[in-house]
DNA sequence: CCATTGTCAACAAACGTTTGCGCACGCCCG
DNA sequence: CGGGCGTGCGCAAACGTTTGTTGACAATGG
């Protein structure tokens, strides 16, 4: 046992350390203490002082509330993601992206669930605003959305990701859903099928509609007649999906592949057809979307149109912290290039490629 | 169109309402608005002047500046959620369940990301104090962890979850990780496996050495002498987990069975048993541990330890919550019960139960 | 030797709340 | 009619920072 004595890290048990306090124990008003410790460019002050200020700082292991900074800076060094569900692997891929694109800059980040219900988004919006967040990163936005055009108003920074919303003017990042639609369906009538089912998304939300607007822009490229019974909503859910591809199966003559608005619809789909013993993709072909890491380790692995997920999210957050920094808002949009791959749920013996790298298509303005 | 000079939500663009600007209007001193917007029960306000602020507070929408708020109450109503990684569908859940439970109350709750790096997991919580967060949930913490000691010393309210630290003291949400690990064992011999083959959580992680401890408490239970050999350390992703089952598939008698800390690690040992060619689970059964969504959806689907994840978040938060509001640090401990799931990766046409429900097995103090 | 300049650090206001205290006024009752 | 009491609300301090301005003192130059 050495040392009886032991010290502590701090000498007293005494937690909040302010600048108050260090000022009085060097003897220096407080505001002395405030420069030293922010390095103040334009202070002069005489080097011992200096001295004994920044021991005294590493000693009490000094940090600014940030409350109280928060307050008078009028920043508060957080920002929000709202997405639909974490539990959903894209969303919470898409975090990651943010955290690790803001995080360096000294950001810490609020995650709010909204279980896709506007109430729940506008409540969690209410609050990140009573918060004074710095700026708000939404993946979960409505076609029509009020709460988009309450950030707007508010003058609250913010970034659109995935989905955008009313006329598109939103500083966005996303993929090209049109595009990525097409992709999809092109690739399955390519392999014959002439009967594609799509389990589609809401027409609220603007993924839902833009990937079905591609995938009836396929098939009227092959000049074939879509037939409605053949689009059915599903949602975003593993459940939805499953639900719609049992309307769809249950069809007459039902359709010999699936286009799902999403790998978590896909998902549905899959677990569907084998309980109704479909053998995928002999009997049935199944395309998603998103390209979540599940895609991969479906057996058979599931075909689907790849997007940068963890990119999404840096985008997203360099864009808002672009936002912030020069108090403008934006209008730039960050679009990219969306990328079938292949895999077994509509090719047999389809291995998947080296992940592919992407780069964004194009941005405007 | 119906009137041109439609009024705006807000008459003027200035977004901060503040009380000052609230009393100008209403003519008096913002501390009877603040009183008035507060409910405050003491006071005595005359019905008109009442009336007057209540209307001008609904005209406003006024939201109280939640920074300023913090620094005079001297809480923030933010919880801080510390785990290794969101994109691992274990900790996507547990997060989950300590919003749902926190949301209701006002928190709005922070996500931090380590990948399980100390230096990072300092970081963020120097960071969250800081920023004075009312209290941390760490689900990355490790045996022993200065981190978690910091915390004590801080005095700042928290919840260790999933992984306890040190003496067990903390305030703790897990599983039985002991009982856990037996049963996934014995399961294992009672189907006559005989070489069983450990994927181990680190030595520096409690759910690590107790589900290692479980394994080889349910060895010795037959009177079998383990083989060192057949524990290789996996960590918890999947990678980790398809590294360790390939040195031990590599093995001249090689195991008929694996038991993996983790579901995620089971994943990857079912990507290598698939690589090799052997066929789950005649030639290799698999045990995992958490019984994560991902679980049912493998072919053959997961027999695992099945803990309630969500239910994790939701306890911790309840017992962060508690300690906030009493101001007493807590020593309470809730640990459920684990249970086994038997699927078909251990037994061949094995259906799932319907869905567990579990409570707490007992919880001390 | 005095005025000017320069150096160092203190003063004070402000950010937007909350809350204990106290003041003025009108009413009642003796 | 006057003292006391209750009602209704304002005053001001405090939470912990940041930052523009001012002031004291020493040094320097003419």
């Amino acid at each position: 046992m050495l040392g009886t004595g032991e010290r502590l890290v701090n000498e007293d048990m005494s937690m909040p350390v302010t600048l108050k306090e260090l000022a009085a124990r060097a003897q220096v008003h407080p505001s002395t203490i405030s420069r030293v410790a922010n390095h103040d460019p334009k202070l002069r002050i005489a080097p011992p002082t200096r001295q004994r200020i920044e021991a005294l700082l590493r000693e009490t292991e000094y940090r600014p509330n940030g409350v109280a900074r928060g307050l008078k800076l009028r920043q508060t060094l957080v920002l929000a993601v709202v997405i639909p569900d974490v539990t959903n692997p894209f969303f919470a891929a898409l975090f990651r992206g943010v955290e690790d694109a803001a995080s360096p800059r000294g950001y810490n980040v609020l995650l709010c669930n909204t279980d896709g219900s506007p109430a729940r988004q506008r409540s969690h919006l209410q609050s990140l605003h009573a918060r004074r967040v710095d700026g708000v990163i939404m993946a979960s936005s409505f076609l029509k959305d009020p709460t988009v055009r309450w950030l707007r108003h508010q003058g609250i920074p913010y970034v659109l990701v995935n989905r955008f919303s009313d006329d598109g003017h939103d500083p966005f990042v996303g993929s090209d859903d049109l595009v990525g639609g097409r992709l999809a369906t092109e690739h399955l009538l390519e392999l014959g099928h002439r009967r594609i089912g799509h389990l589609a998304g809401k027409l609220t939300v603007s993924t839902g509609v833009t990937r079905r607007r591609g995938y009836l822009a396929a098939l009227a490229a092959r000049g074939l007649t879509p037939d409605p019974r053949l689009v059915v909503e599903s949602g975003y859910t593993e459940d939805g999906g499953a639900h719609a591809a049992e309307r769809l199966l249950a069809l007459a003559d039902r359709p010999t592949a699936i286009f799902a608005v999403t790998d978590m619809t896909a998902v549905g789909a899959f677990g569907v057809a084998l309980r109704m013993g479909l053998r995928v993709p002999e009997e049935l072909a199944i395309v998603g979307y998103n390209d979540i890491p599940l895609a991969t380790r479906m057996v058979p692995s599931l075909t689907t149109v790849h997007v940068p997920i963890h990119e999404f999210g840096a985008a997203a957050a360099r864009l808002l912290l672009e936002q912030i920094d020069t108090g403008e808002p934006s209008r730039r949009r960050v679009i990219f290039n969306p990328q079938l791959i292949v895999r077994g749920s509509t090719v047999t013996g389809a291995g998947s490629p080296a992940n592919p790298q992407l780069v964004p298509a194009f941005a405007t303005e």
